[in-house]
DNA sequence: GTGGTCTAGACCACG
DNA sequence: GTGGTCTAGACCACC
């Protein structure tokens, strides 16, 4: 369901939120499901369980999940978190833009690269937008 | 000369490599010029020495300066700096794309932003393309 | 595991890099293994943590470990590095064999010495070719 | 005359006493012809005149140079400096074997490689040794 | 004066 | 526990 890369740089506990919230957008963990639950997803990682609850808590925290005592950890709202991630994406595409700009690439050069980017892999894992 | 953001969390070290081969894109330190001295630039952003020696170091492991005992630092190529930053940029920008489209964001609506970014501040700083 | 030269010019932590490297090489320090802790290294040696640290850093620039926070630092590919060591060597024999030219040498006497090197000590440590 | 690489991690002085005693090498400084003035040589070096002198106190313990006050410096016995320059050369060369040997390099590699270098460059500079 | 290395001791995030 | 960063203060070789 989910593989870690031990060489990122990244923390483990923010993989996993990834790849997670990944999983929510794609659909395959739809509002009202249940997480694996700590122990099972630690043992599937072979990670600390401390590690994973970390991750379900950073979950918890951007609304993503909400957890049930005794019951366990649950998807909230996968739709907003498209609008969240849409609008992290923006940011750094904007970000990029000014850094080439500034670096003196033009325009074109760069709309070229964002059409080679849609017609490449039409039909490769993203959602649908209507 | 150059200014820290104690809020980024970033290594201090890695902010004042990327300040300074900002200021090598930018012409303000040009090849063969010396760069502040290690202890010189430690007092001015009021940071120990070895951290300012451990950016110089990185600079030079880069090659984007040179180093003489007993003489000081000095630019060594900015024209190279010039074609890493741009591939860099154009690689965290084809990334950037690759994620707005499996988000389902339209092309059309990326290369709004483009022009936007471009007529916005059309001479802000960025170095000259001719 | 490491024995240090105090008389050696060269920095201790470029000592410890070769050092783990060597070690890397004869297969005493396999793929994906941890090296020692840098505190254990450090205690070991009777150094300050700090230059283990830089060494744990310069092999991790060089490709030949990487780091993981909180677990540890790991072999990453010895193969890569036998390559790398052939390449330095060459170069280095290469130079030396063009002074031993410059300075009158004959090329018999030269080959006389690798016979030599090669029959003295057939079975030291090197690692297999096969 | 002389030419400087403000590049090298080499001290200067070092480089001095090198290419002084590479000119000694190869006739260009005979026996009892003085040196450059140590006043001149820097103005030529644009160097620091204490570096010179460095350089030139390094030759006279080498025994290289002799010095006459109030005259000058003058060359001894490149002689002697060829005997010295050969051994440390084989010292090295040796060095860069035993490397070899132990990295599985072949014999045979090697020779090829002094054949190489001794067909090559035939006539590139070296001195005679008849 | 310069860059470079090292020590000692601290703090942080991560697992 | 781990690696990573930073400070403070010292020493060295070189120019």
């Amino acid at each position: 369901m989910i593989l870690l890369d031990q060489t990122d740089k990244r923390p483990i506990y923010e993989q996993i939120v990834d790849k997670l919230s990944d999983l929510m957008i794609r659909g395959v963990l739809s509002e009202n499901m249940p997480l694996p639950s700590v122990r099972s997803l630690a043992a599937e990682l072979s990670v600390n369980p401390n590690t994973v609850q970390r991750a379900y808590n950073e979950l918890e925290r951007l609304n993503l999940t909400y957890s049930v005592k005794g019951k366990g950890c649950f998807v909230s709202a996968p739709a907003k978190l498209i609008v969240m991630r849409r609008n992290e994406t923006l940011k750094d595409f904007i970000a990029c833009v000014n850094k080439a700009r500034d670096l003196g690439l033009e325009p074109d050069e760069l709309k070229e690269l964002i059409d080679g980017a849609y017609s490449d892999t039409k039909d490769k894992g993203g959602i649908a937008n209507d």
